[in-house]
DNA sequence: CGTCATTTTGAGGTATTTCAACGAAGGTGG
DNA sequence: CCACCTTCGTTGAAATACCTCAAAATGACG
């Protein structure tokens, strides 16, 4: 027993506490905190926030506009590990250098945190790491969920989901009506696995069956909810 | 600012300290208390450990054998989600509900550690909750690394990359030129989003082409490390 | 308003899925 | 200990869906 926990286990599933409040539990005393030891960063669409293989210095905290990651592969590809939306936290590392270069999409605005400062926060307000650990026990779940996404073999069911996510993402902004895409095609056919070209086709045949519109690039509208749920839900 | 740390983001990407330990840094104290207030727990192969949606009142570690996880989809369709190796934690839960379905593959020793019992241990000893803190960074960056590898489309690939990270799992363990391949054939297709078929025919190819040879269905030897090594790389 | 990048659309090739049948292995009971 | 039965794995053949290559159309931006 002394050998196990001392290994000090693997994550593959994570303890998530049965009560666990749903959201923040920060109390002001930690917002403030957690302020003071930020700065705010405004970039336009395009700007590289750092590159994979660069010494990791901060954590990063979206304010506005949407971020984008992605992997340098071996074979040279290049892969879009995620997309961050506003209060979502990047900046992942390991052995001290980021294992993903993270690019603003649209203008951004963020909040950076210095590691150095983050880690005396966290030292010194032992709780400060409990919602932490909640949001990171979040953020495994939606991982997982993600790897389910990609294990569909139906390039239309997968690009549904990639819509219903955004949904997700912004709902309770603006016109819940319309579904903002602020990444191009092939970022998403890149995100999914797919080619840009089997994006383009799926979102088209969505379209003549009545089940979204496209106005432009970046929009789309659910025409018909219950068959869009249908083929996002069945995976 | 206050408002967006208030929410506090959802870790899409991880802050990790540059200078975080490797491994774990419990204390003697930390590992005494946390073998005090766990169970140990045998069970013989197949046999269910918890239900997706039961109310979740614990969190294994595995200690010996294999355990896989899986989940129920709306379709019907079932998904494996993960396996859990020694020294592995699972239970992950959503809303005090378990969000998966665990099951042994192997006859297995695990570790029960009642939820009540380790929060308030975490709560205790702010800095008991530091190494799970940087475990779950771990775990989503390999979270990320099998998304990347589910978007390959090549099955042999695939398949070797399982291979391969069995082999990982179990370095240091008994005879290393052998890789241990505890669950079946549709485990494994399940997992990886193949069809049972088109894994047999995977390793057939594998075997035919002299990387590896299999002895028997749960045990896999690797002859060509050159191009087994590059299989897995080239995603 | 023209240029360039992005997206759409078409045609053919290929890999995986499906369907089907066979063979092997493991577990159980007589 | 063997026979039986059930589960699991292998192999073959046809269908489907995605990928790649190629070219036209649309939209973004200066």
């Amino acid at each position: 027993m002394k050998n196990t926990l001392g290994y000090l286990p693997s994550l593959r599933g994570m303890p998530v506490s049965a009560s666990a409040p749903p959201d923040s539990l920060l109390t002001q005393a930690q917002r403030r905190r957690l302020a003071r030891i930020s700065t705010r960063v405004r970039l336009r669409a395009r700007a590289v926030i750092f590159r994979q293989g660069d010494k990791s210095d901060s954590v990063f905290i979206t304010a506005v506009g949407v971020v984008r990651t992605f992997r340098d592969l071996p074979s040279g590809r290049r892969r879009v590990t995620a997309f961050l939306f506003p209060n979502d936290i990047f900046g992942l590392a390991q052995h001290g250098k980021y294992v993903n270069t993270a690019q603003a999409v649209t203008e951004v605005v963020l909040h950076r945190l210095p590691l150095q400062s983050l880690e005396k926060a966290l030292r010194d307000d032992g709780r400060l790491q409990f919602p932490f650990l909640y949001k990171v026990a979040h953020e495994l779940r939606q991982a997982q969920r993600q790897s389910i996404a990609l294990t569909r073999r139906d390039a239309v069911g997968r690009v549904a989901m990639f819509f219903s996510m955004l949904e997700r993402e912004r709902s309770g902004h603006e016109d819940k009506s319309v579904i903002v895409v602020p990444m191009s095609r092939s970022d998403i056919a890149n995100y999914l696995g797919l080619s840009l070209e089997t994006v383009s086709r799926a979102t088209a045949r969505l379209t003549r069956q009545g089940i979204i519109a496209v106005p432009d690039r970046h929009a789309v509208r659910v025409l018909d909810r219950a068959r869009f749920e249908h083929l996002v839900a069945s995976a």
